[in-house]
DNA sequence: GTTGAGCGTT
């Protein structure tokens, strides 16, 4: 795929700046924030909807819309919805910037087919960038365990790697900084949520796109055989800690939002995970995002709620919405015949990602109507900035 | 029907 330019403006309709792609398609958010400093997303205005979407961002990293960049201005989204207070963002983005290390580590390689040679994953993987490390993982008799190692040199091969599922010799594998890599030095408090009570017909992507709107959604993990409840992990840990104990409506359903308990047999070191419901006042202790953390003393008597704006925007208004979604969007095929049990290395047919952007507007979330609710109470604490693009953040 | 799969020679 060759370099592109995509357009991107500060607002909609002034004049868009050219800037280019990488080399397999994706832009990076470093390089929108290098012309728009403290740029934390981009979003566009569908032409089929009218209304705003959010540019998937995964680590980074953005990702195209389904049919390409094509040739419309993208607008930058910034913190704190659009309203610039430079030198606090530079200062905060710099230090996410450091925080985020960019060095590479090895990966996981789950799903490895037992067939997978090292010289396999090499080829595969390639594509991505130079890879300076792969390995399978035998047992002694030289029997793949199904899962392998890959390292690249490039950060961003890295990046794009983890973002995405791979299809490797007939199979899905899903990549992940291993659980012996995270942890010791990245705080890792709950950054996951519990997802109860939901449908059969929510997808992956159907959750990942309507947690999108309160912060970057890193995983949703979804038990198969259905189980009725699902994992959201978010790339912040305050806005995970701000959802739990909500109940929110996703495709007309009441969904309950709840800490995540650490996994059997995962040792992660958690602490103050015992929320009963979202804002008790407790102080979030963690941090690891520059937003509203640190220095600003204004923000003080709020620290139980020093999320982003817009996430308290988007908690508030989610209410009366997002009924009438009940359109299933030929998602048919999904789990398709019999428990796969990895033993076999059976592997059901679950759909990628099939109803992304275009699919004619099946996901009306988060936007729409925003503002007609936005009246209540919040606004005394947050006044102006978030009145009339309640929607910006996210979608 | 409200708590997840699988994680590396040491």
């Amino acid at each position: 795929m060759a370099e592109v330019y995509i357009r991107v403006a500060e607002e909609e309709n002034e004049e868009p700046m050219e800037i280019p792609s990488e080399d397999d398609g994706t832009v990076l958010l470093s390089t929108v924030a290098a012309q728009f400093p403290g740029a934390c997303g981009l979003r566009f205005r569908s032409p089929l909807s009218q209304c705003m979407r959010g540019v998937r961002l995964v680590e980074g990293v953005l990702h195209a819309p389904e049919n390409g960049w094509g040739n419309i201005v993208y607008v930058v989204n910034y913190p704190k919805d659009n309203k610039r207070k430079m030198e606090e963002i530079d200062a905060s983005s710099a230090v996410k910037m450091k925080r985020g290390d960019m060095k590479t580590s090895d990966l996981i390689v789950l799903g490895v087919p037992w067939k997978t040679t090292e010289q396999d994953l090499k080829d595969y993987f390639s594509t991505f960038g130079e890879v300076i490390m792969v390995q399978v993982k035998r047992d002694k008799s030289g029997i793949s365990k199904g899962f392998g190692f890959v390292r690249f040199t490039e950060y961003e091969a890295q990046e794009k790697v983890i973002s995405q599922r791979h299809m490797i010799d007939g199979r899905w594998c899903d990549c992940k900084v291993p659980n012996s890599k995270t942890g010791p030095d990245e705080p890792l408090r709950s950054r996951k949520v519990f997802v109860g009570r939901c449908t059969e017909d929510m997808t992956t992507d159907d959750l990942r796109q309507f947690f999108l709107q309160y912060g970057e959604v890193t995983d949703v993990f979804i038990p198969k055989p259905f189980r009725a409840f699902a994992f959201v992990t978010f790339a912040d840990d305050q806005v995970a800690q701000a959802l739990c104990g909500e109940d929110l409506i996703i495709k007309g359903v009441s969904v309950h939002i709840s800490n995540a308990e650490p996994k059997h047999g995962n040792r992660q070191y958690d602490r103050g995970s015992r929320f009963g419901n979202g804002f008790g006042a407790q102080a979030f202790g963690s941090s690891r995002s520059g937003l509203g953390s640190g220095s600003n003393n204004s923000l003080a008597n709020f620290s139980s709620f020093s999320l982003n704006p817009a996430v308290m925007a988007a908690l508030h208004s989610s209410w009366g919405m997002m009924l009438a979604n009940q359109q299933h969007t030929s998602t048919s095929g999904s789990t398709s015949s019999g428990t796969s049990s990895s033993r076999d290395q059976g592997q059901s047919f679950s759909t990628g990602n099939s109803n992304f952007g275009t699919g004619s507007a099946s996901l009306s979330w988060g936007t729409g109507s925003n503002s007609a609710t936005s009246g209540s109470g919040f606004s005394s604490g947050f006044g102006s900035n978030m009145d009339s693009k309640s929607s910006g953040w996210g979608m």
